[in-house]
RNA sequence: GGUGGGUUGGCCGAGAGGCGAGGCAACGGACUGCAAAUCCGUGUACACGGGUUCAAAUCCCGUACCCACCUCCA
């Protein structure tokens, strides 16, 4: 069976025929590190690692490339505001980037390259467009660069939008630009106003990279010009993926056959955004629900859906996940086993990533699972399926990279371990009880460990207790 | 002005011409000393108005409202 893809560029869902067989080239647009990261950033690594798990485990050998811009208007401004080197403010915000990935079970791409590691591949490829005409220097004494957009008459395909039917920017400074569309490539030291140290040397004098160069550049370089998908959220198809596109076409590099786009996620309707500053920071909402609980709330609405942030429906997702964890619990561990997964679950995933018929497939499967127990026959077939479903979206229980998100350590390990020795001499004393028939005294027992924030639960294997 | 997306039961969230995805909540039942967990059952939902069709939530026309992009943004 094979994949099908959306491609924002053609409009439809296509089989994914990627440029050399069993191979995957894969780009996708991080983020500017700036601020925090949250929730809506988050959604777009968390869709991009499905397809990434999605693609390899259907045999294809994945080069993932997730670019860092750690230089841009906004860091400068932020760094100024906040008193610090901007390069500190962005491996700072870095840092807290990856802490969030870990956290969400994300995986590492193959390669992670950050813009200002590349400037002699930028400033390489904006000759090359310089040379075939489809770039100049400003007139004028500023040492910016830009792409003249009358030059490439395919300029608008990805979008499928016309020159001049675009609302010229009004706020943009026309500069020494020829067309208002015109966009930078390379932006001159503004040796008033931006530090020294955010500035590179280049044939058009000092100055750093405009924003979209840097995604055509490290594409090319760790891709080849011709790679298969390139992602993001679809905010970034225009301008952001369009020029892209346009000035890697006009350099004579085909670029990508696919485009993905991830929604958003919103909060009171408003889509979450550095600059309207309603933000919901992945530390903040991992105080309250485990880094699996909502990575599964992502996992169960489909990539292109618009999803509205509630903290209601992520209870919900909780209260699923949780559900599913039951389940395998209720089976025990399945040494040797061999996960596989069902087919229905499979062709939903080959259907443009149909994760939330997927995840249907994975509550039919516990359900039925749990009924086999309940007649009391085996559900073995049924756990490992489960085991292979969410092992390959990414949110196995046992995977390590949860307690690594839960910051569980030697101390937690201990007090675990105390506390289990403390309850289970109270359990004991509670089954003498009901041994006697004494429920009263048995639910005294219970209430009393309750109290302590520490629910008992009677299975089939005799009592359980969890922090409630 | 241009380009795209949306409006589904109490809630979340799929589907894209014909048998009620799935989940959460609720109610009834089974099981359980009681709980919990689990299972079984219960819902005639698709913004509105027309049309096409044997058949429309799905296609066509129109209307309303919402959102995104065209400016930094996942």
């Amino acid at each position: 069976m094979t994949i099908r893809l959306y491609d924002t560029a053609t409009r439809e869902v296509r089989d994914f025929v990627p440029l050399q067989e069993g191979k995957a080239g894969l780009y996708v647009c991080g983020l500017t590190v700036q601020s925090e990261p949250h929730v809506g950033h988050v959604r777009s690594a968390v869709n991009f690692d499905v397809l990434q798990r999605w693609l390899r485990f259907r045999g294809y050998e994945v080069t993932f490339i997730r670019n860092v811009t750690d230089i841009d208007d906004k860091i400068l401004l932020k760094a100024a505001e906040q008193g610090r080197p901007w390069y500190n403010l962005a491996y700072a915000m870095r840092i807290e980037l990856d802490r969030a990935y870990a956290a969400l079970n994300v995986a590492p791409p193959t390669y992670e390259p950050a813009a200002t590691g590349h400037i002699p591949e930028m400033i390489v490829l904006i000759e090359e467009l310089i040379a075939r005409g489809h770039a100049y220097a400003a007139a004028d004494a500023s040492g910016d660069v830009y792409f003249d957009v009358r030059s490439w008459p395919q300029y608008g395909e990805l979008t499928h939008q016309g020159i001049d039917d675009m609302e010229p920017a009004a706020d943009a400074d026309p500069r020494g630009k020829r067309d208002p569309r015109d966009f930078a490539l390379w932006k001159g030291w503004k040796q008033e106003s931006e530090p020294e140290t955010a500035a590179w040397p280049s044939p058009w004098g000092p100055g750093r990279p405009g924003w979209h160069i840097e995604c055509s550049a490290m594409a090319g370089k760790y891709l080849g010009p011709a790679f298969d998908i390139h992602g993001g959220g679809v905010d970034l198809r225009f301008p952001h993926h369009e020029n892209e596109q346009a000035q890697s076409r006009a350099a004579g590099r085909p670029f990508a056959s696919y485009w993905m786009h991830n929604a958003w996620i919103t909060t009171a309707g408003e889509k979450m955004s550095k600059s309207l500053g309603n933000t919901l920071s992945i530390p903040a909402v991992l105080q309250r629900y485990r880094g699996a609980e909502l990575r599964f709330y992502m996992v169960a609405a489909h990539y292109r859906s618009h999803v509205e942030f509630s903290f209601e429906a992520l209870d919900e997702a909780a209260a699923g996940y949780k559900r599913i964890e039951t389940f395998l619990g209720r089976v025990g561990p399945m040494a040797g086993a061999t996960w596989d997964l069902p087919d229905a679950f499979a062709a939903e995933m080959d259907d443009d990533l149909g994760t939330p018929a997927a995840v249907a497939v994975l509550y039919d499967t516990v359900r039925e699972g749990n009924r086999r127990l309940a007649a009391g026959e085996d559900a073995f077939e049924q756990a490992a399926h489960v085991h292979g479903m969410l092992e390959v979206l990414g949110l196995h229980p046992a995977d390590r990279a949860w307690a690594a998100g839960a910051g569980a350590n030697d101390a937690e390990e201990r007090l675990r371990a105390a506390v289990d020795a403390l309850v289970a001499g109270l359990l004991e004393e509670r089954a003498e009880a009901r041994a006697a028939k004494d429920w009263s005294r048995a639910d005294t027992i219970r209430d009393r460990i309750k109290a302590a924030g520490i629910e008992v639960t009677d299975t089939p294997d005799g009592p359980a207790w969890t922090v409630s």
